[in-house]
RNA sequence: GGUGGGUUGGCGGAGAGGUUACGCACCGGAUUGCAAAUCCGUGAAGACCGGUUCGAUUCCGGUACCCACCUCCA
């Protein structure tokens, strides 16, 4: 069997990955907060995770694997929004209104990120159903001395766990000295964070032994996580962002709750997404989302292309020239493997990049050989380990039968006028072909084409019709 | 101020203590009615300063610059 080696923050090594139970791998991913929808930087652990979830089903077996996706539907920012919507006149309750909210924003999520080819989890549990869960756990933890109650707050004792810290590299010390946290007067160290927080009447509550309130953000990965994986699990992700203070708060809350169980084994973590070398913000006007792109007609195969393109923990800068780039290659490729069968299995060169802490710019690179020497059946089986070349996603490279039938009648024409030395109408159709962004190659076997990017199905109209003259 | 990461050829982007990464672009050749595509081939690198070594772009130390996190954030 293939040795899958992951660079593990916890360690700040590569090691080799050992699962706990080789016939059960489990993986949990800090899903989005279901407020709006995806930029383009949420895609990125997205398909970082759904690259690492096809190795291990590759290496221990399709059924050998769970992946675990949250949502988290408890959060301010979605309750800003119901409440924008109820004073702009809503008739619906403000529950409604919430419930409204997450629905059609996981319903975006999920098309977003099922048109860039990544895998549903077999679990997406809510935040909202896993309270009851959220609470005892709280209670638990107050119950074992790492959490008291204070002002209708529960708050993580955080100098009862002398592991804080460890995760990120930092000391309660030194971020206190940083003199950046929050100093609320009822807590007991100013890096103690929130496990259960009081709700007043125009905010989403539930009942508890504190009085009604809501859970705070970091509690829900550890409730869930513990019910759908158990206490000890083997790989828990996210962006990079999160290692601090999410993760380490995570970390705090399960091994203090299960202080035998270990939590996670490995920690994995992308680095973050940059657009034409600059932080993605709202401010710099160069803020997008996964949405955005698609309708602009990119491709989601071409994102995904581009996203795997750089190492997940290396910064990943979204340009142009890279999606034209990846544009034309799959282009290229889509073209090579067409009517083939895939091989039997995946190229060695690619499962050992991908092995390699998921170096999926070298199964790429991989790739580029298999195609350089024509081995389409090679290629096609190594693609779809990566989610490449995949059947369902390579429409936006195919023309519809009319427009083939138009480019056939096209072609014939052009071959009649060579025939007959009558270059400067053959050069014509040529020409209007590249207008029209139609790519024709002249083969020993005859012509072949493909459409390019700036394909239009009017132009090539008008060119058939101007022949008719 | 604290923590972590980065700096590779024209551009993108990997691995490896000594042997071509790879892709795009460029240049030369084959091919073509001329092209495009394709094929063959050439060239081009590792921020700076030290150290270890027979040998470092690769390991170690320092400097500079860049980025991220430390506050909601993937």
């Amino acid at each position: 069997m293939v040795q899958i080696r992951l660079t593990n923050t916890r360690t700040r090594r590569k090691d080799p990955f050992a699962p706990i139970d080789p016939a059960d791998v489990r993986l949990y991913l800090c899903g989005p907060t279901v407020y709006d929808r995806a930029h383009l930087g949420n895609a990125r652990p997205v398909l970082v995770f759904d690259l690492l979830v096809r190795l291990l089903r590759h290496v221990y077996g399709d059924r050998a694997v769970t992946y675990v996706r949250n949502f988290t539907d408890v959060d301010d920012k979605i309750n800003a929004e119901a409440q924008r919507r109820k004073i702009a006149g809503s008739a619906l309750s403000l529950e409604a209104l919430i419930a409204e909210r997450t629905e059609e924003t996981i319903g975006w999520y999920h098309a977003d990120m099922d048109a860039l080819g990544a895998l549903r989890p077999d679990h997406e549990p809510r935040a909202t159903e896993y309270i009851v869960q959220m609470v005892e756990m709280t209670r638990d933890l107050i119950a074992k001395g790492h959490a008291y109650e204070a002002e209708g707050h529960v708050l993580f004792d955080v100098r009862s766990f002398p592991e804080y810290g460890k995760l990120s590299g930092r000391s309660v010390d030194d971020m206190i000295a940083g003199a950046r946290v929050e100093v609320a007067p009822f807590k007991r160290d100013p890096m103690d964070f929130v496990l259960w927080k009081p709700s007043s009447d125009d905010l989403p509550g539930w009942d508890s032994p504190w009085g009604r309130g809501r859970p705070g953000w970091h509690i829900e990965c550890s409730a869930m996580s513990a019910a759908l994986l158990g206490p000890h699990f083997d790989i828990h992700g996210g962006g990079i962002d999160l290692q601090f203070p999410h993760h380490e708060n995570e970390i705090a809350q399960s091994c203090c709750a299960h202080p035998q169980a270990g939590f996670a084994n490995v920690w994995l973590h992308n680095e973050m997404l940059q657009v034409e070398g600059k932080k993605m913000s709202k401010s710099l006007g160069n803020f997008f989302t996964v949405r955005d792109l698609l309708d602009r007609g990119v491709p989601g195969e071409v994102i995904r292309f581009v996203m795997l393109s750089t190492h997940y923990r290396k910064p990943m800068d979204w340009t142009e020239a890279k999606a034209a780039e990846a544009e034309a290659v799959l282009r290229r490729w889509r073209g090579l493997v067409a009517g083939i069968e895939p091989a039997p299995s995946p190229a060695p060169a690619v499962i050992d990049a991908l092995c390699d802490d998921l170096n999926s710019a070298g199964a790429i690179a991989a790739l580029h050989e298999l195609a350089a020497k024509g081995d389409g059946a090679g290629l096609l089986a190594s693609a779809h380990m990566l989610g490449l070349l995949m059947p369902d996603m390579g429409s936006w490279a195919e023309a519809g039968d009319a427009a083939a039938a138009q480019i056939e009648v096209l072609l014939a024409a052009r071959l009649e006028a060579r025939k007959a030395r009558d270059f400067a109408r053959a050069d014509a159709i040529r020409d209007g072909f590249a207008a029209a962004g139609v790519e024709v190659k002249d083969t020993a076997s005859g012509p072949q084409w493909s459409l390019a990017p700036g394909f239009d199905p009017e132009a090539l109209s008008a060119l058939v019709r101007a022949r008719g003259r």
